[in-house]
DNA sequence: CTTGACCCTCACATCGATGTCAAGTCTTAG
DNA sequence: CTAAGACTTGACATCGATGTGAGGGTCAAG
């Protein structure tokens, strides 16, 4: 598939997907024109790619991360501690976000 | 308290203590010379309103909300929508935490 | 009064993912 | 072959909270 098809299969505009490319989270074959191809399993790695940057990591931390998803065998031990640093961030946003929640949920019940 | 006070107390920088007034979300009384002096009930203010912050509501949106958690006889309707609205972006985030979380999580496993 | 610490305003810089525009190239249907 | 549509690279713009620095007041202790 084309640049085209793969931004209508995963809601990524195409210039995001070039802008993955760039930073290394996305591969492509390109074709004699110099039009980029992907694979059919591109569209569950850009759908994995967002749902990491929507969890708030930055490509660079992706880009670090996203071989080990793909391949169990590269194992570094420095990258368990990026991990459990990640997680402990994440976890924390979480409970930032629950505590908003909870603010606003109980605002929204006194309208009832 | 001045507002070096007030940032040691709660861990925002001046510079953001001023910018929070600036988007109105708090208020200040100016001393003679033009400085600011804030109440001690602003240091849990201050709190709430970076709790908002982290958990990704703008400074626009927090400006509507807080009048309402510090008086509950404002309830405007379209207020309702506005903040069922925030819960739905709240908890579709928590959402990609979560799933963020297990896949990290998941790889953390795999070095046991 | 003086001095050092604190404060004031204004303005410009930053970061990161994405939008957008321009000028040129490729592909494919007709 | 041609024209339309899709693609390429490159550059500049955006948003929002915060950092930073300049130039100049204010306050309080000695």
């Amino acid at each position: 598939m084309r640049i085209g098809d793969l931004s209508a299969a995963t809601g990524a505009s195409a210039r995001s997907l070039r802008y993955y490319e760039d930073q290394g989270l996305l591969q492509s074959d390109r074709g004699t024109g110099g039009q980029r191809h992907y694979p059919a399993a591109a569209v569950d790695r850009v759908a994995l790619i967002r749902s990491l940057l929507a969890a708030g990591l930055s490509t660079a931390t992706i880009r670090d991360v996203l071989p080990c998803v793909a391949d169990e065998s590269i194992r570094t031990p420095w990258l368990a501690d990026r991990l459990t640093g990640e997680l402990r961030r994440i976890e924390s946003q979480m409970a930032d976000l629950r505590r908003t929640h909870d603010i606003l949920a109980g605002l929204v019940e006194t309208y009832r």
